[in-house]
DNA sequence: GTCTATAGATCGATAGAC
DNA sequence: GTCTATCGATCTATAGAC
């Protein structure tokens, strides 16, 4: 459980999120995992310990992908209806690309079994956009350009919006992610309700 | 796969949910259910046919269960402000419940193996809802008490800040589900800022 | 109809050669 | 370090007695 050539750890590693984000976890079998990565069982086991201990790597291995992703974190305007919707954009970038979708679906349905990585990747992915509005609607709200009493409080209901229902419907496959239309329709009618709700 | 003795298969069915909301599709075994049921295995088997078909009817069952709690509709008043925040409310009881939780964590688990039972649960649970709060947002705007451009929009811009961030949350685990005075904060600071973005 | 018993496959994990 | 080979447990599903 020592050893260490990095190319094919991270070889197993992708066979491994593959697995797991398209079988679940008991759906994903070791044998499969290094069939695919190749590699034997025990070269896998000798990596990372066992079958929940691959698990946890490979959760990792994804947030610190959503992090890099997140340091090009979006320039800020100083036109409040223009920064809302860039913040806004990214948040829905974020929240309905393909790979976010399978991750938040895998961890939801493990959410009993390894309950720190649900809050894990929720800490590296919705919760920096979070903090990152409620900031920005301080800043508005003290050169009087919105009317914000809370400010964690109304960035909760602004992502609200962008997420809501329709993730919702993504994440249970009713629909399918959203086109480039469909985001910028979403972000303009949820940014527009918010100011008209928050004039000062 | 033909034989009916209604409480032996309805203590089956209790059995299997229990078993499929815990542990989810892959992770519940048959030798469990019927161990649980408690019935045995070929019993299970002759009236269900298999694993995949008692899912199916597991699910089925649900969504009967959750129509009849639907059919308690909430009476919609007539001033606005209190209609909206009593559609508000029976959605939040419906959507954080955690029946509600479980089964939508199962079927977001599940979604890829069984696309066609989202769908089914969607239909009977936040479908309807939706659209009672389409129907009654094209009544306020006839009679001229709210400015509504796009009915199903603007429902789905309420509901999505119902639900959005915090029922996402739970879903992950990231929290629990709601307290009655968060509950009540939710709808009306929600259906504040609806107001206030829809006025004539 | 419901049971006991078991087939046949696959699972997670490991021993031992090289 | 990585392999082949395999253990013991558990899984879905079924055959056959009653």
């Amino acid at each position: 459980m020592k050893t260490l050539s990095q190319p094919k750890r991270q070889a197993i590693l992708d066979a491994a999120r593959q697995a797991f984000l398209t079988r679940g976890y008991s759906g994903a079998s070791m044998e499969a995992i290094a069939e695919a990565a190749p590699v034997s069982k025990p070269t896998l086991y000798s990596h990372f310990g066992g079958k929940h201990e691959l698990f946890v790597a490979v959760i990792a291995d994804q947030c610190q992908s959503l992090f890099s992703t997140l340091a090009a974190a979006p320039r800020v305007q100083s036109d409040p209806v223009e920064g809302l919707k860039t913040i806004a954009a990214a948040f829905v970038d974020l929240l309905y690309a393909e790979e976010s979708l399978s991750l938040y679906r895998l961890l939801i349905a493990e959410h009993a079994f390894f309950p720190e990585l649900g809050r894990q990747v929720y800490e590296a992915s919705a919760a920096p956009m979070i903090a990152l509005l409620s900031d920005y609607l301080v800043k508005l709200d003290r050169r009087g350009l919105l009317a914000i009493k809370d400010a964690d409080l109304s960035s909760g209901l602004l992502f609200g919006m962008l997420q809501g229902v329709t993730h919702f419907r993504c994440l249970m496959g009713v629909r399918t992610g959203l086109s480039e239309t469909e985001k910028r329709q979403l972000v303009d009618s949820a940014v527009d309700l918010f100011l008209g709700g928050h004039q000062p």
